[in-house]
DNA sequence: ACCTGAACACCGTTCAAGT
DNA sequence: ACCTGAACACCGTTCAAGT
């Protein structure tokens, strides 16, 4: 059968999470496809293209946050960030396409609705969902960044055979269920704190 | 006379400026510096250090806050993204560093130490001037994303030579003098928002 | 419509050899 | 000490040609 746009997405998103943002090249892709490179630009026009549908893939169906809007924009940027632990790289990834049109310039317009509905004027709405998300982003960016370079300095470390090298972090974190991520304390009270902020510039406009 | 690595560095901050980070290759320095690209691996390491020095450079003696911390803090945050906006692609190279040692991971410290001035714990002081890099290194990212678009816009958008093109954007911004850029009011409103989720932490801890 | 094959203009890095 | 020359193993993209 035929490959269709759908395959290529899906084995690219495939290389993501194996080896990184870093491997996942056109020829590599081809290769994993069974196809030559130039076959994937029937499908896709460039790699550029190709990265803004990843960035749709992964941010595609994300919950609206509802609710009270404090606990609700609490509870919806532990889901993004859930949703972008999901994926290697994908901070680096979204944060690069951000200007692209098809990708992720809209992810802040449900944070703001939500905001809106509190009653904040539309300036301030979006300018809160945006610093909210530019949070989240660069939260998760140093966390994906972290987790690649730790395995590294394990390798790095002069490994002592009298005392044996433990799991690589906390002993829990193994035994999670997959993609469910361990809750990051600095990432809620990171949180947090704007959520302060954006509370009392509610109260006193 | 003989290259020195200052030379590489300066060289490499050159074509950052000019031609962006995409453009900045081994190969290009080289020609830059009218020397073989292999030469340039007995100044440096390999690319990745080098892009580490150059992120060293362009926060080198960035000054620290001081005074009541919250305009302190505030004008800190102006200072740092001025110096980010001095360097084409700057916030993407940075954030892409701050995992490496050599880098950008102690920005934060002097931000971090005038929140312990003022009463706050290392663990909250670290949290808070954390979360403050993270949404400056956010927002001028897609500052700068913006900036690389707009000529593009311009380029794609069809001419009417009936009604000429005005100027890429404000009609000030171009003569301002040079890097001093102009303010934003969403960055200071974003940094404001998170200053007044601090000063919600530090008077009921 | 969908893909191959070959080519173009590039990359980062290594390494023996020169001076 | 500092650099060249050549090579290795790659890139993204285009395009005529095949089926």
């Amino acid at each position: 059968m035929a490959l269709s746009k759908q395959d290529v997405v899906d084995a690219a998103l495939g290389i993501l999470d194996e080896y990184g943002l870093a491997d996942l090249t056109m020829r590599r892709l081809a290769d994993n496809l069974q196809v030559q490179a130039s076959a994937l630009y029937w499908h896709v026009a460039n790699k550029q293209t190709l990265l803004a549908e990843l960035v749709r893939a992964i941010l595609a169906d994300l919950p609206h946050p509802n609710g009270p809007w404090r606990p609700g924009l609490a509870q919806w940027s532990e889901q993004l960030r859930e949703r972008l632990l999901g994926h290697r790289d994908s901070a680096e990834l979204v944060s690069s396409m951000r200007a692209i049109a098809l990708a992720a310039t809209d992810v802040e317009d449900a944070p703001a609705a939500l905001l809106r509905r509190e009653g904040m004027g539309p300036e301030q709405a979006r300018l809160a969902a945006q610093t909210l998300v530019h949070l989240i982003l660069g939260h998760v960016y140093e966390e994906q960044q972290h987790a690649q370079l730790a395995p590294l300095a394990i390798a790095h470390a002069r490994p002592d055979p009298q005392t044996p090298q433990a799991a690589p972090s906390s002993p829990d974190r193994d035994s999670l269920p997959d993609h469910e991520s361990a809750p990051d304390h600095d990432f809620s009270a990171g949180i947090s704190l704007l959520l302060a902020g954006i509370d009392a510039s509610l109260r006193e406009p």
